[in-house]
RNA sequence: CGGGGUGUAGCGUAGCCCGGUUAUCGCGCCUGCUUUGGGAGCAGGAGGUCGCAGGUUCGAAUCCUGCCACCCCGACCA
């Protein structure tokens, strides 16, 4: 593992290479930005999942799967759904194949060419829209809150790791409302559950807030957000969650019956969150070792090492560990025992760090007869000794620490790195050469955004929740403004 | 799609400008012995269509032409 990983802050694309790829994440499979997912990084997912469903479950959402293909006609029923996306699908136009006559291989067989051709979905919106039309009638249908976890496709210019890749893997979540303000409230709740996750498990902080219109999702009236700040300095947004009035309603007839007998348009919410976590994870945590998970989120959080000489030590370690183990398990501490004898403590305390197991506990004969394990945690790389009876509070008492100091340490890290500034040019100084949020006034304007993004690569990440009311002027054009908005270079 | 760069063993690379023995080195891998509290040591060994196709030449990893792939920077985006 090379040393040269400080240069973090600079060049995030070597941590993927260097650190992601090591760890054992993923790698890019080099298939049009496609990534593969190894079962370690799997794993870091599938406990994302865990979690992100259990709190969809508390909000009412029950879980369906919808296809991955959406016949082509779908996409021209909403214009600037359409708009969005059309610029990056994928499209199914044949259904077999066939060896070629000059046997120079397999070609696609002409004839088998599709009536209509098919979209390999870039998002779901469409084809569970001409679903809902069927299932709702009746206000006594409503609400649906229903989440499918599913694969798109986006085909991008340029793809980028975790960030940005051809086909990611996603929940996407789509509601039908009676009424515009249970629908918005529902659009706000799933922002909130996303903080909420983001914050308790990831132990990345966020800020809350809306999309300005330019940023805004095609065919959305509002898009909530949660944007986080890497340690680099650049932002990335980590969720989303769509107020969409009725536009999807009205684009596929999905009416209902009010309690008055009058034909309504349903009003409709979808929210998602992506395999970018993952990135967000990486580049809020990491360091020079490799990966720090948090507690909450690893797939591993204790590993055991032995240290013995020869088979007999190694024997007795086993027997002393095998009902250690068995205790952290029912205590639901995840334990790893490795005991492979094919590679030396050394090499396992590196690989441990590189795939950042928050605790490890070395045991040898010394420890035996000390009646004490040494214990490292992985976010400071310090140790202790713990006495044997000790452990088990230790470890559990430590876990909880670290899934707490992890997210103190990245609050103190977007603080520090969010500032106010009210000149134009102290404001392109600070962006280009510290990064970070900028908190600034913003005259509410398409024109000055991208005339600001055009001049300093900044954009508008979201209009902050909890911004206060404040008289102001914008930082670009000198009108009028009532808050401050929050600026930064993104991903 | 525009600009730049790179393709040599599983990974990272030297050699290319200026053509000439058996293509360099490190990591990793295999075998044996010694090791095991922070990435082990020694000895031996295996592993290559030098991205692909064509051309120039007595001779091409090296020069020329075309193609392909990947990376970085832009426009686009979860």
């Amino acid at each position: 593992m090379s040393k040269n990983l400080t240069s973090r802050a600079e060049d995030y694309s070597k941590w993927y290479n260097e650190l992601v790829v090591k760890a054992d994440l993923a790698e890019n499979s080099g298939v049009r930005g496609c990534m593969v997912i190894k079962p370690y990084g799997y794993a870091i997912w599938e406990k994302m999942q865990q979690a992100l469903d259990g709190l969809f479950k508390d909000t009412g959402h029950q879980n369906v799967y919808f296809p991955l293909f959406i016949p082509k006609s779908y996409f021209s029923k909403e214009a600037s759904h359409v708009s969005g996306f059309a610029k990056e699908c994928a499209v199914v136009t044949h259904y077999r194949l066939k060896n070629a006559e000059d046997g120079s291989g397999i070609v696609v067989d002409e004839n088998a060419k599709l009536e209509e051709e098919l979209i390999v979905r870039p998002t779901s919106e469409t084809i569970i829209w001409d679903t809902y039309r069927k299932w709702v009638q009746s206000y006594r249908d409503l609400p649906l809150l229903y989440n499918q976890w599913a694969n798109v496709v986006r085909w991008e210019m340029r793809t980028r790791l975790f960030l940005r890749t051809a086909e990611f893997l996603w929940q996407e979540g789509h509601t039908a409302h009676a009424t515009k303000e249970e629908a918005i409230l529902e659009a706000e709740q799933m922002m909130h559950v996303y903080a909420d996750f983001a914050q308790r498990f990831m132990a990345v902080p966020v800020i809350k807030g809306t999309k300005s219109e330019a940023e805004r999702f095609a065919g959305a009236e509002e898009t909530y957000c949660i944007e986080a700040l890497m340690q680099d300095g650049k932002a990335l947004q980590v969720g989303t969650s769509h107020f969409l009035g009725q536009n999807f309603a009205k684009a596929f007839e999905v009416k209902f019956a009010n309690k008055e007998g009058q034909q309504e348009y349903v009003w409709a919410t979808s929210w998602g969150v992506s395999t970018r976590l993952m990135g967000a994870l990486i580049m809020t945590h990491s360091d020079d070792n490799g990966l720090v998970l948090p507690p909450a989120l690893a797939p591993i959080q204790l590993v055991i090492v032995p240290i013995y000489k020869g088979e007999k030590q190694l024997a007795k370690l086993d027997a002393h560990v095998a009902p250690l183990i068995a205790a952290f398990k029912k205590r639901g501490v995840s334990v790893k025992y490795d005991n492979r004898d094919t590679h030396k403590p050394g090499f396992k305390f590196n690989e441990y760090e590189l795939k950042g197991v928050p605790l490890r506990i070395a045991i040898g004969e010394r420890d035996l007869e000390n009646g004490t394990y040494e214990l490292a945690r992985r976010d400071t790389l310090t140790k202790e000794f713990v006495a044997a009876e000790a452990i088990y509070d230790r470890v559990d008492a430590l876990l909880e620490e670290m899934q707490q100091s992890l997210y103190d340490r990245a609050l103190e890290h977007q603080v520090t790195q969010t500032v106010s500034i009210d000149d134009y040019a102290s404001f392109k100084t600070h962006l280009n050469e510290k990064g970070g949020f900028v908190l600034a006034h913003w005259d509410g304007t398409a024109e000055t955004e991208e005339r600001i993004q055009e001049e300093t690569k900044a954009t508008i990440r979201c209009i902050p929740l909890d911004a206060p009311e404040e008289e102001g002027v914008c930082i670009y054009s000198g009108k009028p403004s009532k808050r401050r908005v929050l600026f930064a270079k993104a991903y």
